[in-house]
Parts: structure tokens; sequence; C-alpha cells
DNA sequence: AATTATCTAAACCATAAGATTGAGAAAAAC
DNA sequence: GTTTTTCTCAATCTTATGGTTTAGATAATT
């Protein structure tokens, strides 16, 4: 929870020497801020969230050098619980889904009003996310269309579905890589069993090896039944 | 864009009885909509929606029979271009990030004031998301969270950067499920020359079969290489 | 009671796959 | 210009994999 009697300490990082200066004074405006640094290069950034470990970093996503999305990535590689609000010109679906994906709190377009900027960090401050819904919108259009590609796979029928218990324990650990012989221990049957169980899954899969048995398998969406899951933990 | 001269057309699926008839009631009581229908029963829904073509469903996601994940897919199945907003009494994040996966365009909880209802309804009917923001944040925790165990495979010291260019092709074609013979034959070598490649590939994937060189491909993020693909390109 | 599905297993065979050693040619790096 | 990497290939060998048939024991279904 945070804690209203200490300033929220705010980093600035953006490479057009204007916006970081309109950006800073508004936010010193607000007495309960306290901008611990701000600066042009990303780099530089990072070495003062390392050293201040600030509590909200407000980061331009168009940057030269070492563009926003990267800088996401190097910060979540220190480990250190920052939260990050993406500031950026456009409201690219594909930008903002990125973003996000990479752990952004918080994205607000340059466009909108100062209020707004406020807004998002009071909202990120207070461990919720920030997202305009306009950008949501452009966000679920992404993320909607992104996982239709997904199960469009998993959709048509699935030869899946014919598999039996047995024959779904030894798929299951097919896709592990695990050779008949293992198989054969794990599941305590005899390896001429395991090859038998072996051949009918490739009959109802309609394929002739291991491999492509296997790719199926991850292809559509084959998830290994709760028995065989639970005896994974026995064994681990 | 949305039509104001036209009534929006509701519908409403939800198995409890008191909750049907309330909401009916409070939507009825706003003028510029109109209720096509209202059922307790999911499929019985379904049958609607194809009938009566909907501009907004109203369904509730806790359902006996049929659960209302299931009934998203069914309607995405019919092509038919309604927007589903989920009612639920949880704001669980793993229920709302499949709901939305799936392609629901908005998300109330049964504990919100009836206005957030209707604000929902305007939201979605003007094309964009809605998600009230305790759940946006819900949402990409869990959003972020199965991100992060994407990308936490593809990170670690990836043995498949140091695979040449010859052997990515191979482990292109290996990953397809083709065998060593095929294989010599798309690349033009002899299959020995392939068996020396995919013995070099395990030795540095540190594996010793082709289904695991597969899975350890494919759990680290292997992309062929841009010849390899434009050779496919050729080939098709 | 009879049928069907499932799980189990053996025997046999064919071959694809994997391991190993050695080696020449060309390209890249030093 | 020498070394190293990469790509190529052969020969040999072992073994895992895959194909097929047959069949007994249960369990589920009708």
């Amino acid at each position: 929870m945070r804690d209203f009697t200490k300033k929220l300490r705010v980093l600035l990082i953006d490479d057009n020497a204007n916006h970081l200066r309109g950006i800073k004074e508004l936010i010193s405006l607000e007495t309960s801020y306290n901008v611990v640094g701000a600066t042009r290069n990303a780099n530089l950034g990072l070495g003062l969230i390392k050293k201040y470990r600030p509590d909200i970093v407000l980061m331009d996503i168009n940057m030269p050098e070492k563009d926003g999305l990267q800088t996401i990535q190097s910060i979540n590689k220190l480990g250190i619980s920052t939260n990050v609000v993406i500031l950026s010109g456009y409201d690219d679906s594909d930008l903002i889904y990125r973003a996000m994906k990479l752990g952004a709190r918080g994205y607000v377009l340059k466009t909108m009003a100062s209020s707004k900027l406020i807004d998002a960090i009071e909202t990120v401050a207070d461990g919720k996310i920030y997202l305009p819904s306009v950008l949501t919108t452009r966000f679920f259009e992404y993320f909607q269309n992104a996982a239709k590609e997904e199960t469009k796979v998993a959709a048509g029928e699935n030869l899946l579905t014919t598999l039996t218990g047995r024959e779904n324990e030894v798929l299951d650990l097919l896709t592990q890589g695990i050779n008949y012989k293992s198989i054969a221990q794990k599941l305590i049957i005899s390896e001429t069993t395991v090859k038998t169980h072996v051949n009918n899954i490739f009959q109802k899969l309609q394929v002739n090896d291991r491999t492509n048995a296997v790719l199926y398998a991850l292809t559509h969406g084959f998830k290994p039944s709760l028995t065989a899951q639970s005896e994974q933990m026995a064994a681990a």
C-alpha cells in the first residue's frame, strides 16, 4: 500500500529536452511528488533507477539510441519494482501491446491533457494500471487478434480428443522427449505395450513418427490429463 | 459507427431468474434500448442470437450447463459480429483474462452500481472496450505474468545462438517433422551430411534425439533463418 | 449375456535414427 | 599465409523406433 506521508519519487526519461522540461515543471507543481531525476538518455536513466529506486518512471517510448521497449526490459532485468508509465505520441496498438506485455503499468498520450498524466501517476502509484479507454480498446483489438491466431489451429476438429486415457499419458511423456524404455518404467508397463500405445496414437493423429506426434500435440493445444499431472507431481 | 436513430438491440442470458428479470427491467427503463430476448439457457441464447442478431449480448459467465466462456466461443463460431458483455460475480483475474481473450468486449461485476452496466453497454456499443479499472489491473497482472513465463525461457543463455547457418536450416526442417532423407533432398546434400549436421546440433543443444532437439527449439524461441524462410517461400 | 473398448503383451521384421571416426574443399578469420 | 570454421561426404556400427499381427484380461456398454 502506498504511504501518503512520503512524497512519490518520480524519474523522467525523454530525449526531447522541451518535453522533459515541461513535464518536470508540471510535476514539480504537485507538492506530493518529488522528481529524483530527469534525463534525456535511456542508459543514463537506467543508472539513475538503480541509484534512486524511484516509485514511478515516466518514460518516452520513442528514443533514438535505446528505445523505450528495450529500456523496460532492462529495468525488468534489474529486478527493481519500479512502475513504468509510458509517454507516447502514438496510439499504435502494437506499441501499446508490447509495452504493456513487457510490464509497463501505464500508457499516456502526449496529446492528452496534463491532468491525465497526474491521473496516471496517481493510479499507478496506487498499484493499479492506467490505460485511457481509447488505448484499452486499441490494446484489446491487438490482443484478441493475436489470441485468435493462437486458437485458430486448436479450433479445427481435434484428433487429440480421440485418444484414450492411457494414450494421453503416453503422449504426455512423448511431448517431454522421453524414450520408450523410460516411458515403460514410468507407467510400469512393458516397452512393447508402450509401442502399442504409441502406434495407436500415430494412427489416431495421422502421423508416423514421434516428432510429428509431439508437434501435432503442441500445435493443437494438448494438455496432459490430470492423472498424468498428479503422477508428475508425485515424481517431483 | 453506431446509428443513434435506431434502438440498440440487447439480448440477455443469465441462468438466475431474479437477475434476469432485474436486468431486463433496468434496461427497459432506457428508451434507447430494445431487449430482443432474455433467456436462462445458454444454448437457447445462441439460437436467439442467430435469429435476432443483437447489437449487444449481456451474459452471465457462471452458468451450470454451458458456461459463459464456452458460449463466447460458440458465438465466435457463428461468425456474427455481436458484442458480448460479461456479467460476473467474481473479479477473478483468470476468468477476466480468458473472457477477454475469447473476444468479450466488456466485463461488469454484478456488485457494481447499475449505472455501470449502462456505461458498459454504451461504451461497447460505441465500439470500445469496457473494463473497470480494478478489472483492468486484474487482467494485466495475469497478462504480464503469462508474458513473463513466455519470455523467461527464451531469456537464459540460448544454446541456439551457437548454431551455424546450415545447422539452423537443418533444425528448421527438423521442427517441421521432416525425416533425414527429405531434408537431404530439400537442401540438396547427401543424407550422411544431414546426419553430421544433426549430430552437431545435438551436441550444441545438449540433447540426444530429434524430439528433444525440436522441443528445445520450440521452447527457446527458435526462429528459422531468413534464408531458410525464403527457400520455403520459393517451394510453396 | 453379449458386445465393445481399453489396456496389456509378445514376436517378428525393417529401417530410420543416432554415434563415431576420418577426411577433403572452400570460406572466413587471424 | 596459416589457422579455424564451416560444409561436405563415406563407412561402419548399434540401437531406438516404427509396422504388423495376434491375443489374453478387464472394464464398460448395450
